[in-house]
DNA sequence: AACATTTGCTTGATATTTGAAGCATTGCGC
DNA sequence: GCGCAATGCTTCAAATATCAAGCAAATGTT
């Protein structure tokens, strides 16, 4: 559209080009969170959130610390603590202290945590394949590899964002 | 990783790469996300979803209605009718009556609403440039290019998710 | 013109998220 | 063991988000 900006420093890059991922990156997602958000809430009365959460749990059999969770789900302490307890409220995990820290809590999914995360996952599977059905395999892969560049800038101490 | 998985319907594609994607997409703009909003937070007192609709109104120097709003920044109404009122309070935008229609309110960016605005943006693209520097620009223009056609398949009417 | 319908926005109740402050427990250096 | 800093969580207030009504103005009937 318009003609790549000229920095003070003289590069030519096209900044602006980055703007414009990160507007179309953000759209995209939120489209897609929003889809996916509100098709749970109306399917299973859950959301994305819990859904997320549930899912860190099924794949650690043993449990997770809240402070474990909340660096998974990329949320804040006192949200864990508040979304965990929704999730105790309606019998789908279980807290328990940590056997050598009493400081700390273990959550764990319970039989119908399990249940009711493997009938999300199924339907959530397929909005997401279906969402993403016109990329080609190999369009997947591609930007799912230059997603991993971007994600690996990401690191804590790479950058002082 | 895992073998591609193979659908009742014979089809082997690898659906888990429809999910792996998504969770890398997820994961990277929710990093973003928090970097840049807690940036504007710090260096602004102010956060992103204030960010985008005043950058919204910066490019509708017409202005918008609430409703134009609440359909670029992809919210609810009753979101855009909150987050106006308070972007008005601060004196960075201003609402009067559509001059056609009596129900509509058109928003406008006041001259400290662009000031300020001009000042996130700068330093936004900086943050922005910074985060995707590790892209080549080639791979930025492919990356965008790959989410268009997934944002195409988000139209509304395409799926019925 | 009278009517119903639709459209544009606001309201109010609630849900979720964040950030900072507070508390208890641990682990360290002495 | 003691004094303290670090750690793991929770709490609280404030910011942000959703949804379902509700209201008023426009539009489309007849």
């Amino acid at each position: 559209m318009t003609a790549p900006a000229r920095t003070r420093r003289g590069s030519t890059t096209g900044d602006h080009e980055s703007l414009r991922l990160w507007l179309r990156l953000f759209t995209c997602t939120t489209m897609i969170e929003r889809r996916v958000g509100s098709a749970l809430k109306r399917e299973f009365g859950s959301s994305l959130p819990r859904f997320d959460l549930l899912a860190q749990l099924d794949r650690a059999p043993q449990g997770l610390r809240m402070g474990e969770l909340s660096e998974r789900i990329l949320t804040t302490g006192g949200n864990v603590t508040w979304l965990v307890r929704a999730l105790e409220a309606e019998g789908l995990v279980t807290r328990r202290v940590a056997p050598n820290d009493r400081r700390a809590a273990v959550v764990r999914l319970t039989a119908a945590g399990r249940r009711h995360f493997v009938a999300m996952a199924r339907a959530h599977e397929r909005w997401i394949v279906a969402l993403f059905s016109s990329l080609a395999p190999a369009d997947r892969r591609a930007m799912h590899a230059l997603l991993g560049t971007v994600k690996a800038q990401l690191r804590p101490s790479r950058i002082s964002v």
